[in-house]
DNA sequence: AACATTTGACCTTT
DNA sequence: AAAGGTCAAATGTT
């Protein structure tokens, strides 16, 4: 046993871990509306108490670097490590992640960007984020943009607006090494619009930052969450999100779509066509208590409040106007759409 | 100084 | 082999 203390804590992060993920799975199951709220109440409180015993034992690995384990399970302490022996446990280590990515769940939010928009544009998901990367995508140029505002655009720079270059920039969460978040995301200018930025979240958020989602001029979050008698518990951080509610409000603001791919939830190819395709959607995939909050005036049908920040604004007239139509699809509100030239329509509302 | 971004190198996956 | 994904040093920003 002597020796074996770093062992034993990987194996508890790893078990603990894997409850987390399980837990983290029935949570996801149980935002179905037939699921009563105790059950929900005491998995999230069991996620909780799942994660703060992660917390502790990686931070307990973290404070004292002689427990810290090669995943051999030798003792550091006795010799220092060869770099080999370093060099094989980074690659152990790398390899673990690796799995562990695979199995995270992973959905993909479509919003609306501005064209000259930099690549992370309006997708303030209420997270904060770092950057680690980014990559070139095969294609490299987009030649689509011309067709988008065939009116607006003078020829003389045509050019230049197809020579836009696509990357995929990778993400992860700020408190990734302070709080162990492996929440993941990725954003690139969709394939088929490049006013549509795909992004495609990996991981659910377990480090708790306050979400910093846009309300209404004058309504803070805490007035909100009181407005619908929601409590916060004062040692709990907050509750993780009923999965992806800020990136689902924003892909149901603008009208587009949300896959998720992950072990338990599937929507795939879902459109948010009319409220009442809305409403259905959310009757059977997700949590009551999103449909409250997105669907209430006070957030979705609400005055647009003057001197907002220009994303929402540009939300908000692409939502209403999504809601307007029965037919309203991608394609329709950012398709390549070759304008007729005495039919005046105005793109430019969409494309500020 | 601390934190964030950029970017080329490197590793993994397909 | 090529594309996808991540790392980490250099650089920029606050």
């Amino acid at each position: 046993m002597d020796g074996g203390s770093g062992t034993v804590q990987t194996l508890l992060i790893h078990e603990l871990t894997r409850g987390h993920e399980l837990l983290g799975q029935l949570l996801a199951n149980l935002d179905q509306p037939t699921v009563t709220n105790p059950c929900k109440q005491l998995a999230s409180e069991i996620l909780l108490s799942i994660e703060r015993a992660l917390c502790i034992a990686k931070a307990s690995i973290l404070e004292s670097p002689r427990l810290n384990p090669s995943y051999g399970g030798t003792d550091s302490s006795v010799s220092p490590r060869s770099e080999k022996s370093e060099q094989a446990s980074k690659e152990l280590e790398r390899r673990e992640m690796s799995k562990k990515r695979k199995t995270l769940p992973k959905w993909t939010n479509q919003v609306l960007a501005g064209a000259g928009e930099r690549p992370e544009g309006p997708a303030d998901d209420g997270y904060s984020w770092r950057k680690y990367g980014q990559k070139e995508i095969l294609g490299a140029k987009h030649p689509r943009l011309v067709t988008l505002r065939p009116t607006i655009i003078p020829l003389q720079h045509v050019k230049e607006v197809d020579m836009i270059e696509l990357f995929r920039g990778y993400y992860r969460c700020t408190h990734r090494n302070t709080r162990g978040c492996l929440a993941t995301k990725q954003v690139q200018r969709s394939d088929q619009n490049p006013s549509i930025l795909d992004i495609t979240y990996r991981g659910d958020h377990t480090c708790h930052q306050k979400q910093q989602l846009v309300f209404p001029r004058g309504e803070t979050e805490q007035e909100q969450e009181q407005e619908q008698g929601q409590e916060i518990h004062p040692l709990m951080d907050r509750v993780q999100p009923q999965h992806h509610q800020p990136e689902l409000l924003l892909s149901f603001q603008t009208g587009l779509r949300v896959r998720t791919t992950g072990s338990c939830i599937k929507t795939d190819n879902m459109v948010f066509s009319s409220p009442l395709g809305m409403e259905n959607c959310f009757n059977s995939n997700f949590s009551p208590s999103f449909i409250s909050s997105a669907a209430s005036e006070s957030n979705f049908g609400g005055a647009n409040p003057q001197g907002a920040e220009s994303d929402y604004k540009e939300i908000v007239t692409a939502a209403s106007s999504a809601v307007d139509s029965p037919f309203v699809d991608m394609d329709f509100m950012l398709g390549n759409i070759d304008f007729d030239p005495d039919f005046h329509f105005d793109a430019s509302a969409f494309f500020v």
